[in-house]
DNA sequence: GACAAATACATTGATATCAATATTATTTTA
DNA sequence: TAAAATAATATTGATATCAATGTATTTGTC
C-alpha cells in the first residue's frame, strides 16, 4: 500500500499568498538586486554600501555594534570586511585599549566611493518610495522594525 | 594638502533611518534566522521551505516559473536543488515534451517533511504576525508586493 | 594575583545569491 | 529546410550568510 503524505495544495496556496518571510526575502531579494545594480558603476554592493555607511562614523567603530546594527551574524561582518580591507576602503586595526576588538575606519578612498554612492542611493530610494501606497515608507519601516 | 572627501554624520543617519533597502534585509535576515530556527530539527531552512512548498503542485513544475515566484535567480534554483536532491527530497527529471526544460517534483519523503513543516510554519508565523502593528500582516504583506 | 567566566573576534563548512558566460534545444525566419 | 534568434537551464567565480567551534583577551571572584 502506498502511504504517501499529500499536503492540500490549499496549504501551498496559503503559504504563498501570506508567508510574511517569503514575502520578506522576495522584497529583500528584489530590493537588493535594484540597488546592486544602481551602485555596479562603483563596484560596491547595497549590503558593501549599508556597512561602509555605517562605519561613517566620528570615532572607528567596533565590530560587534556594527553586526548588530545591521542585524547579521559577527562572522558575516569578519567576512564582509575582506573585500573592502583589499580594496583598500575599510581599514580593520587591534584596539591598543582592547586587543580581543579591531577598530573599523573608511580609508579616504573608501570615503570617495562612498560619497559618489549618496546621489545614487538617494535617487535609486526615492524611485522605491514612490512605488509605496501612499508614496513613502514610514508605515513600511514602521512595520519592518518590529521584526527586526 | 588633504583632500579627504568627508561625508556628513547627518548623512549616515538618515541612511541608516530611512533606507529601506536596509531595513529590509534586516528584515530578512531576522526572519530567516527566526524560521531557520523553528525548522532546524527538520534539517530545512526558511529558504528551502519556500522552494519545497512551491513545488507541491497537482502537475511537476519547470524552474523558470519557481524562481520568478520565489523572485530568486534561476541559477540560484540550480543551485538550491542540489541538497534537496541529494538528501532525496525532490527529484530534477528532463521534461521529453522539451528537453531543455526540467520538471521538478517532491519525492514521498520530501512531502513527509513537508508535512511535518506546516505545523512549525504555522506557529512560526503566528508569533510573528502577533508582533507586527494591528496584529497580522496584511497591511506588510501590501507594502511588500509593491516592492517585489 | 590566580582562575573561572565572560567577551570579542576568527575559522571552517555548508548553503544562498547573482553576474557573466556557456550549452543545449526549440522556434522563427528567410 | 538551413540559419538565426530565442528559450531553458548549467557552470564558474565572487560575495553573503550562519552554525559550530576555536583562540585570545579581559573581567570578576576569591
Amino acid at each position: 500500500m502506498s502511504n504517501v503524505i499529500e499536503i492540500p495544495f490549499a496549504t501551498t496556496l496559503l503559504v504563498r499568498d501570506t508567508c510574511l518571510c517569503l514575502h520578506v526575502q522576495r522584497a529583500a531579494r528584489a530590493l537588493a538586486r535594484r540597488f546592486d545594480e544602481a551602485l555596479r558603476p562603483l563596484g560596491l554592493t547595497n549590503g558593501q554600501f549599508s556597512l561602509m555607511m555605517s562605519l561613517n562614523r566620528p570615532e572607528p567603530a567596533a565590530m560587534g555594534p556594527v553586526a548588530t546594527l545591521l542585524a547579521i551574524d559577527q562572522t558575516t561582518l569578519t567576512a564582509a570586511l575582506k573585500p573592502l580591507e583589499r580594496r583598500g576602503w575599510v581599514t580593520v586595526l587591534p584596539n591598543p585599549r582592547d586587543r580581543r576588538a579591531r577598530l573599523l575606519s573608511l580609508t579616504p578612498s573608501g570615503k570617495a566611493v562612498l560619497a559618489a554612492a549618496v546621489p545614487i542611493w538617494e535617487m535609486t530610494h526615492a524611485e522605491v518610495d514612490q512605488r509605496l501606497p501612499g508614496g513613502n515608507g514610514d508605515r513600511l519601516r514602521r512595520d519592518l522594525l518590529a521584526l527586526a
